[in-house]
DNA sequence: CGCCCTGTTGGGGA
DNA sequence: ATCCCCAACAGGGC
């Protein structure tokens, strides 16, 4: 029903786009719909790719539609009956329509009109893929030098590393037994290497755990809970940590819900003073209601 | 039933 | 440079 890339791919390469419609103006932001469709239709989808986290159309006349699915998106085929939060849909010259879906409505389509345009949008946005060759621990630390943020934020920049969610974060931070409050700037070389590893690791668990490939996208019916199976910490507040049966807790780090065992991954000395004494402005939140 | 909180993300403003 | 809030909705706890 879902869709994810190695799906969709075969269903789009090399077929005409015969007729697009945005239902929602929120969707093709900051372009009109009808500038989106018009610059769309007619043309044939040459591949479907990935970029960090967008799903990228690549259509005749170097023109390029970038999807960003956020949390709810999904793209489905022929749905029927029709789904509730239809965000657009895309029509082919054969085979059903297909069905953008977005209940939450984070979802956005851009459009990037050139070679040039195309690369100036993912260079401002996407570092490198956690499984390029060039991804090292030199690479971590020289991104992270000097740098006071904690190493889950920069985790989760994608301009430093592109396609690191929350749920890989904090999965990738247990196993390298790092605090996610630890300052990105005071890790070791050595501490780096654990990270790098235990991220690329947490990717391709992530991804054996859906049967998918590293093209694919989530949203996959019934796999994404026994996708979360597989992981140890995250969304397992009081739960014992896998390693040593201490509770994990829930922390809030970079907006995000945070979780860690804090003795498998011990907290950084000011931090621990902070918790200690009266909640100054720098103690983490729990749940502050 | 209603109120409140949470969340697979990223951007903009403070 | 960094943090906070927001987008909009569903689902769960109380």
């Amino acid at each position: 029903m879902e869709t994810i890339r190695r799906q969709l791919a075969p269903l789009v390469q090399g077929r005409k786009l015969e007729r697009v419609r945005i239902l929602d103006p929120r969707w093709s932001r900051p372009l009109a719909p009808a500038e989106l469709e018009d610059a769309l239709t007619g043309r044939c989808v040459l591949a479907l790719g990935r970029r960090g986290k967008y799903l990228v159309w690549e259509c005749s006349g170097e023109v390029y539609l970038l999807q960003h699915l956020r949390m709810t998106g999904s793209v489905l085929h022929a749905p029927d009956p029709p789904p509730t939060h239809v965000r657009a849909w895309i029509e082919l010259d054969r085979g059903g329509p297909l069905a953008i879906v977005d209940p939450r409505r984070f979802g956005t389509g851009e459009l990037a009109l050139g070679e040039q345009a195309l690369e100036s949008f993912f260079s401002a946005r996407l570092g490198l893929e956690p499984l390029d060759e060039r991804f090292s621990a030199e690479y971590l630390r020289g991104l992270a030098g000097g740098r006071q943020t904690p190493v889950k934020a920069f985790l989760l920049d994608q301009r430093k590393l592109a396609g690191v969610g929350n749920i890989y974060a904090d999965e990738a931070l247990f196993r390298a037994r790092i605090h996610p409050l630890r300052e990105a700037g005071r890790l070791s070389l050595a501490d780096w290497e654990r990270v790098r590893e235990a991220v690329v690791w947490a990717l391709l668990a992530g991804i054996e755990a859906r049967g998918a490939t590293i093209d694919d996208f989530r949203h996959v019916d019934g796999v994404w809970g026994s996708f979360q199976d597989r992981f140890q910490v995250h969304r397992r507040e009081g739960e014992p940590c896998p390693s040593c049966g201490r509770p994990i807790v829930k922390l809030r780090v970079a907006g995000r819900g945070t979780y860690v065992c804090e003795r498998c991954q011990p907290r950084p000395r000011a931090f621990k003073r902070q918790a200690a004494g009266r909640a100054g402005r720098f103690a983490p939140r729990s749940a502050s209601r």
